[in-house]
DNA sequence: GAGCACTGC
C-alpha cells in the first residue's frame, strides 16, 4: 500500500473524508429540532458543500427549497458546481445558483446557492420567502452589509402573516469560530454546533519593524520589502504572499524588490520578473483578468513565487502553495463620515481577526509561517479585535429604503446584530426624504416604491426616474450604468503611459463638449457600443473594456426594470422641451441636488448640503482648469486625499436647483429621530414643534443657515432661504 | 496638477 503518498486533491474533497461527515446525523437532528442554529467550522470542514446535501437527503425540503447565501458571486457559482458533481445531477436542476445577471436555477431547484444581495431582492419580491423551507446564511463572520440585513430580517423568521399557512422558516447561520456566542444570543440563545476545521498550523512571528507611530506608506513598504527578501533567502521552499493596501503601493514594492535583490547580487531579469529564483507578481482588483490569472500558474521548479497583493487575496482569491505570509498590518477601507457627509477611502490598521484571516492563507495545503512587520505594541494599541461591520461604516440610504419597503418602519430599533450609529440612520432618512422616497412621517412614497426596485444608489435612481418621466431615459440609463461599475478610465502608474492616456481621454472629453464629465461617460458608452470592435476601441482610448462591458449589462438590466415599472398606472409622466445635454443636466440635478456646490474663493467650491465643506475639482475631471468660468456645479463623488476633491462634475444653472435647494434645510435630523422611532402620534405631530426637539431643530437650522449665508452672501442664497421660509409659512398655514 | 481597497443588487 502506498501509504506515504500524499492524498490527491480529489481524495481531499471526498465527502466522506471531510470533518463534517462524522457529525452528519447530529447536524440533521439539530436542524430538525431548532428554528435557529449556528454552525461554526473553519475552512475545510465541508460545511458549505455538505450541510445542504444532508438536509436535502433527510427530506427537510419537502415543503420548500434550501437557500444558501454567499457574500461573493464566484463562491456561489463554484460551490453549486461542486455540489452538482458530488450529487451527480445537472447544474440548474436539483442544485442551482443565482447571482446578478446569471440565474441558473428553476422552480424545481431544491438547493439554491445565491449571493446575499439576491436573497434580499427575493425577500423584497416575496416577503414570506414562500418557496423556502430553510435559509442558510454562510460566511456570516464576514459581516457583509447584506448578510447583516438578512440576519436581522430573519430574526423574526418572517412574520406569520407573510408565510401564510406554511411552517415557519428554519434559519441556519454558518460562521467561522468568531463571535458565535454573540450570534447565538442574538437568536435567543440558540444552539451552536461546532465542527473541527482541517487546516495546517501556521507559526506567527512579530518582526518588530514598525510600531504605533509608523503609519507612513513609505515606511511600512520598505519594511515589507526587507522582510520578504529575508524570507526568500532564509526560509525553505514555498511561495510567499505579501499583503499591502493598493495598486501604487504594490507596484512600488515590486520595483523595490527588484532593486534590493540586485544590490544583494541576485541575478535578475526584467522580462520575466524573476530575481534569483524569486518570481514577483503584483495582484490587485483593477488588474486585467488575464494578468490576474498568471498568479495561479505554478512557478517553475526551483523558483519561488511571491505575490504582492491587496486584500483581494484575503477572501476573494485563493492561491495554492502559499506557505509564507508577509503582513503589512494595513488595509484600505471606505468609511462613511456622517459628520461631513462624505465617504472617505482611508488606509487603516487591520483588525486582529483580519490578521488571523491573512495568517490562515498560509496553512491551506501545508504548515506555514506568518511574518507580521509590526510589533506587539502595534498589535495591542492600534489593531481593534474585530473589523467594524460594514453596516456601521457605510451610508445607509439604500438599506433604510429597503427596510422601509419591507414594512420595517422603526428602523432604529430594528434588530441589528450591531446597531449603526443613530446619526447614520438619521442622515439616511433625511436623504430619503429629500429624494421624496419617504414622507415627513417616514412612510414610503409611491416614488420610493419605484426606487427600491433599482440596484442603484438613490441619487442615481432619482435621476433615472426623472428621465423616464420625461421620456429621455436613453441618455440617463447609460450614465447610471457607467457610474455604477468600476472605474472606466485607465490611469497608468508610469509617466509615459500617463501622457498618452490623458491625451486620449481629453479627445473624448472634447468630443463630448469638453465641459461635462457625465456627458463624457455617455459618449464613451455610445462610441464603444457603436464600434465594430469595442475591446480594441477601448484599448486604443485607454478605457477599461471590462468595466464598459459590465456597464452594458447593467444598462440593459436597468432598462428591463424600467420597462416593467412603466407598465404601472401610477408611473409619473412630465413634459420638457430642450436640448439633449440640457435634459441630461436637468435629470442629474434632481438626483444630485444634495451634491451641489457653488464657487467661492479662487478655484474652490462650497457645498450647499449644510456642511458647507470647501472642495476642489479633481485634476481628472474635464472641468479641471475651467474653475474660474464656473459658478454652480453638481458632482458624483468625493475623494479625500491631500485635499478634498470632487470627481465627475457637471456645471449647472442656479435656476435648475433653485427650487430643490430649500429641501436640503427643510427637515433635519431631530425631526426625523422621532419619526424614525415611530413615536409620533397624530396629536404629537401638532404639538411637537413646541417641544425641546423643535427648539434644537430651529437653532440647528438657523445655525446652518447662518453658516451658509456667511460663506455665500450672494443674493441667490438669501433668495433660496427666503423661498424656504415662505414655504414653511405656507405649510404652517395649511 | 493628482492618483481608486473589496464586495454586491
Amino acid at each position: 500500500m502506498p501509504k506515504t503518498e500524499k492524498p490527491s486533491e480529489k481524495d481531499n474533497h471526498e465527502p466522506k473524508k471531510l470533518p463534517i461527515y462524522k457529525h452528519k446525523d447530529k447536524l440533521v437532528q439539530a436542524v430538525k429540532e431548532n428554528s435557529f442554529l449556528i454552525v461554526t467550522g473553519e475552512t475545510g470542514s465541508g460545511k458549505t458543500t455538505q450541510l445542504p446535501q444532508y438536509l436535502y437527503k433527510a427530506g427537510l425540503c419537502r415543503n420548500g427549497r434550501i437557500g444558501v447565501t454567499q457574500p461573493r458571486r464566484v463562491a456561489a457559482i463554484t460551490v453549486a458546481q461542486r455540489v452538482c458533481q458530488e450529487m451527480g445531477v445537472q447544474l440548474g436542476e436539483e442544485v442551482g445558483y443565482q447571482v446578478r445577471f446569471d440565474d441558473c436555477s428553476t422552480k424545481d431547484t431544491m438547493i439554491k446557492y445565491m449571493t446575499d444581495g439576491c436573497m434580499l431582492r427575493e425577500i423584497l419580491a416575496d416577503p414570506g420567502l414562500s418557496q423556502y423551507s430553510i435559509v442558510i446564511l454562510d460566511e456570516a463572520h464576514e459581516r457583509s452589509l447584506n448578510t447583516d440585513v438578512l440576519l436581522g430580517l430573519l430574526k423574526k423568521r418572517l412574520s406569520k402573516a407573510s408565510r401564510g399557512h406554511q411552517a415557519p422558516l428554519k434559519v441556519v447561520v454558518m460562521s467561522a469560530t468568531l463571535e458565535t456566542e454573540k450570534l447565538s444570543s442574538f437568536y435567543g440563545n440558540c444552539p451552536v454546533f461546532t465542527i473541527p476545521g482541517r487546516t495546517y498550523p501556521v507559526k506567527e512571528k512579530f518582526c518588530n519593524l514598525i510600531g504605533p507611530k509608523d503609519k507612513e506608506s513609505s515606511v511600512y513598504v520598505k519594511e515589507v520589502v526587507k522582510v520578504t527578501l529575508d524570507v526568500h533567502s532564509s526560509e525553505a521552499a514555498g511561495d510567499i504572499l505579501v499583503f499591502l493596501t493598493g495598486q501604487a503601493e504594490i507596484e512600488k514594492a515590486c520595483d523595490m524588490l527588484f532593486e534590493k535583490a540586485e544590490t544583494l547580487n541576485y541575478r535578475y531579469d526584467v522580462h520575466d520578473r524573476t530575481v534569483e529564483g524569486l518570481l514577483i507578481l503584483p495582484l490587485y482588483g483593477s488588474m486585467p483578468t488575464d494578468q490576474q490569472r498568471q498568479i495561479f500558474q505554478p512557478s517553475p521548479k526551483g523558483v519561488r513565487k511571491c505575490v504582492v497583493a491587496t486584500n483581494i487575496a484575503a477572501t476573494s482569491l485563493t492561491i495554492d502553495g502559499i506557505r509564507y505570509i508577509v503582513d503589512s498590518g494595513f488595509v484600505k477601507q471606505l468609511n462613511h463620515n456622517s459628520r461631513v457627509g462624505l465617504d472617505i477611502l482611508e488606509v487603516v490598521p487591520i483588525s486582529k481577526s483580519e490578521a488571523q484571516q491573512r495568517t490562515g492563507r498560509a496553512g491551506r495545503t501545508a504548515a506555514g509561517k506568518c511574518f507580521r512587520i509590526y510589533n506587539k505594541d502595534f498589535w495591542d494599541t492600534c489593531m481593534p479585535n474585530y473589523t467594524i461591520p460594514e453596516i456601521q461604516r457605510t451610508s445607509l440610504t439604500s438599506v433604510i429604503l429597503t427596510l422601509k419597503c419591507l414594512g420595517v418602519h422603526d428602523v432604529i430599533r430594528f434588530p441589528y446584530l450591531d446597531c449603526p450609529e443613530e446619526r447614520f440612520i438619521l442622515t439616511a432618512l433625511k436623504q430619503l426624504y429629500q429624494f421624496d422616497a419617504i414622507d415627513r412621517r417616514g412612510h414610503v412614497t409611491p416614488l420610493g416604491r419605484l426606487m427600491v426596485e433599482f440596484p442603484l444608489p438613490p441619487n442615481l435612481t432619482r435621476a433615472l426616474l426623472k428621465a423616464a418621466a420625461l421620456e429621455c431615459e436613453d441618455i440617463v440609463l447609460p450614465v447610471a450604468a457607467m457610474l455604477s461599475v468600476e472605474n472606466i478610465f485607465i490611469r497608468p502608474g508610469k509617466p509615459e503611459g500617463q501622457k498618452e492616456a490623458e491625451a486620449r481621454h481629453s479627445e473624448i472629453a472634447a468630443f463630448a463638449g469638453g465641459s461635462n464629465d457625465f456627458l463624457m461617460l455617455l459618449c464613451v458608452f455610445e462610441k464603444c457600443r457603436a464600434s465594430d470592435n469595442p475591446s480594441a476601441w477601448c484599448k486604443e482610448h485607454w478605457i477599461h473594456w471590462r468595466a464598459v462591458k459590465s456597464a452594458f449589462s447593467v444598462e440593459s438590466q436597468l432598462r428591463d426594470i424600467l420597462l416593467r415599472l412603466k407598465q404601472r398606472k401610477d408611473f409619473p409622466h412630465e413634459k420638457f422641451e430642450g436640448s439633449k445635454s440640457e435634459l441630461l443636466r436637468q435629470c442629474l440635478c434632481l438626483g444630485y441636488f444634495t451634491n451641489v456646490a457653488r464657487r467661492s474663493v479662487g478655484k474652490s467650491f462650497c457645498t450647499m448640503d449644510g456642511h458647507g465643506s470647501s472642495i476642489l475639482i479633481h485634476p481628472s475631471s474635464c472641468l479641471f482648469g475651467q474653475e474660474l468660468q464656473l459658478d454652480w456645479i453638481i458632482f458624483h463623488d468625493v475623494l479625500v486625499t491631500s485635499r478634498v476633491y470632487v470627481r465627475t462634475v457637471c456645471p449647472i444653472r442656479y435656476e435648475w436647483v433653485m427650487d430643490l435647494l430649500p429641501k436640503l434645510h427643510e427637515i433635519d435630523v431631530y425631526e426625523l429621530s422621532s419619526v424614525a422611532r415611530e413615536e409620533v402620534t397624530d396629536e404629537e405631530m401638532v404639538h411637537w414643534e413646541k417641544k425641546e426637539a423643535a427648539k434644537r431643530q430651529a437653532e440647528a437650522r438657523e445655525d446652518a443657515a447662518r453658516k451658509l449665508e456667511k460663506r455665500n452672501d450672494e443674493s441667490s442664497i438669501t433668495e433660496a432661504r427666503a423661498r424656504y421660509l415662505e414655504r414653511k409659512q405656507h405649510r404652517r398655514r395649511t
